[in-house]
This record gives C-alpha cells, sequence and structure tokens, in this order.
DNA sequence: GTCTATATTTTGATAGAC
DNA sequence: GTCTATCAAAATATAGAC
C-alpha cells in the first residue's frame, strides 16, 4: 500500500494514521492496520507493544502535523481578520472530518489520558494561537476592544470541528462552507463603529 | 437495569439509545446492548433483525428527542437574539456530546443511507428553524438586515456541535461555554449602528 | 416471547520457527 | 526483523427447545 523506500514501522504509522481517520480507533483493527500497511503480525508486534502504542506514535504525528498546517496559515501576511479568513478557507478535506477532533469522539481515546494528550494539546495550543491573532486585532482597532480574545477564538475553533459534523451529516463540503461564512461575517460586523 | 414496566423492546431500544451515546455504533455490541436491557440473546434478535435495525430505531428516537427539546426552548418567548441565546445557554450534558451529531463520526452509520438519514434530517431542521428565528431578526431590526440568515444558522449550530468537541478534549464543559459565549458576543456586535 | 446451544468471523495478542 | 501458528475472548448472528 505504500512506497518500499518506507521502513515498517513507517508504513505502519501512516497506515493507523489513515484508518484512525477514516474509523476512529474503535473501529481501527490492528488486522486492518496490518492488511493496509503490508506488514504481518509478528512485525507490528515486533515494531509496537500493541494497538495503543501504535496508535498514540499515529495520534502524534497526526497533531504535529495539523499544528504545522494551522501555523504556516496563522502565520501569514495581513491584518488579524484576514489571517482568520485565510485559516478558515484553507483547504480542507472537508469530508473526511478534522483527524485530530474526530478522535474526540472515541471512548477509548477519552479514557486514556496518554492518547487523549496529543488532542487537548493540539486544540488548547490552536485556540490560544487564535485569541492572540483575536487580542492584536483588538489592540489595534481592528475589532471591537470589548471581544474577549479566548472567546472569540473558541468559537472559531468550535465552528470548524462543527463545520465537519455539519458536512459529514449533509454528505457535502457546502454545510461547512456556510458555517465559516457565517462566521466571518459576524467577525466583520464586529469591527468598531466608524466615526 | 431499566423499570420491570418497560417492554423489552423499549428496554432494548433505550439501552442502544445509551450505548450510541457513549461509545457510537461502531463500539457498540449487541452482547453489551443484551446486558444492559436485561434481555438475552433470543429475546433481542427476536424483536429486532439486527444491530442495524435496533439502532435505526435508537436513532430515530434520539433525533427526536433532540428536535422536541431544541424546539421546546426555540418557540420560547423573547426577541430572536433571546432566542437564540436561551438555545446556546441550555442545559446540556455537555461531556457526553450531542448523542446525534456524534454519529456523523461512526463511518458505519454515515454508510448507511438508513441510518445516516434521522441524523441528516434533525440537523437540517435545527439549522432551518434557527435560520428562520435570525431571518426574523433581521426582518425586525435586530440585526444587521446584510447578515445572510442561513449562514448565520449554520455558524451557530457548528459552534455548539465544536463546542462539544472542544469539551471532551479539554475534559471540561468551560471549553463549550467560551465558544458559546464568543459567539453570543459577535451576534450582539452584529446588531445595526443605531443613529 | 424467551432461553440456551451452537457457529463463524474478527479481535488483539503470544510463541516460536526462520 | 519477519513469518506462521496458535489462542482466548468477543462480535454477530442462527437454531431450536421451552
Amino acid at each position: 500500500m505504500y512506497s518500499v523506500l518506507m521502513s515498517t514501522p513507517e508504513r505502519l504509522i501512516e497506515a493507523t494514521r489513515e484508518l484512525l481517520w477514516e474509523r476512529g480507533y474503535v473501529g481501527t483493527s490492528p488486522k486492518a492496520i496490518q492488511q493496509h500497511a503490508g506488514a504481518g503480525q509478528g512485525s507490528m508486534y515486533h515494531h509496537f507493544a500493541g494497538k495503543p502504542d501504535l496508535a498514540l506514535a499515529a495520534i502524534r504525528r497526526t497533531a504535529e502535523e495539523m499544528r504545522a498546517t494551522a501555523e504556516a496559515v496563522l502565520a501569514g501576511p495581513g491584518s488579524a481578520y484576514e489571517r482568520v479568513e485565510a485559516y478558515l478557507l484553507r483547504e480542507r478535506d472537508v469530508l473526511r472530518g478534522c483527524p485530530v477532533g474526530r478522535l474526540t469522539m472515541d471512548p477509548d481515546v477519552i479514557a486514556s489520558d496518554e492518547l487523549r494528550a496529543p488532542v487537548t494539546e493540539t486544540l488548547d495550543w490552536l485556540r490560544d494561537r487564535l485569541a492572540g491573532i483575536v487580542q492584536e486585532g483588538c489592540d489595534q482597532g481592528e475589532f471591537t476592544p470589548s471581544l474577549n480574545a479566548g472567546e472569540i477564538a473558541s468559537a472559531i475553533v468550535a465552528t470548524v470541528q462543527g463545520g465537519y459534523v455539519l458536512a459529514r451529516s449533509a454528505g457535502s463540503p457546502a454545510a461547512f462552507d456556510a458555517g465559516v461564512r457565517g462566521l466571518l461575517a459576524l467577525l466583520r460586523a464586529a469591527a468598531p463603529a466608524r466615526p
């Protein structure tokens, strides 16, 4: 399934990432991982202690990747509004959902402090990163200064995570886009009154 | 687990509802349902064709309940903003997530037109119901008339669905509340300029 | 309608040969 | 490091007695 140039542990991690995204932790079996990775049972248990261990490696990498992708957009040029807009409008595989956020609905992930940690850290980081940008916008007079930057940032992250839910429910990315456009319209309305 | 006054099919449906909420479709086994309902295998397969059939009955009931709960608040008194606020601030079992929305992350539910239908219908209904209220607010001069009511409604539903994700990630309902407060602040900012 | 037995497949892993 | 048994338990039913 993967390039022969990839090592077996590497192929196992990538296969697990794909399957966790597609079917979640509970819905992903070691057998499916092995088949996807083109690795035998013995091979998987040689490199990883078991399903939780392999899932942890996969989740950590996915979390790191998501953070890097977000940072690439958020560190870009433009006003606070423009950077938030760029983040919200960035290309996404909407119908697949968020590979990090979806893990919060996995009971076994939530029950494990180790598996949940990368999820918590990533979403916390994202919210804080956005809060900094919103605060900048308030300080620069771009947004009404009375806004609570942390709350606005939470609303932004929630809109994205919930947008995936709407899109998957509707079977169409348009539902995601509608929510994003609604939020952006409200953000534009939060500019201070111009005298 | 349930009152003896409940019929066996009834107990099976209620047990399935609980387990779908807690563990999702993929994570819920017939055996777990039977134990939760205090019913034997034969009993379950006598009343229902199998796991998908029972899940369908459970999902339909949960969807209907969610709709009724939302309608009770949305049909209440007050301005458009006040009704949206009442909906967003209504008591919720935040850390358990949305029993309907969480199903969108279940690959087997999404793959089945029958199982997905109640989810799609419920979220569509909710968005349309909110859109009507937001449109009222625009028409009454409560919100800037340039707002697209459907998009604002999508943003509201997304914020709630995403709020559950943030709360479960953080292990605290406060993360949900923060997103809701952020959205409400933006909605208040979307009042037309007062001359 | 409910119960117990039985069956097939999958899950998640261990053992040990190569 | 990889492969092929092997394994106990669970998943998802069906059969047939009561």
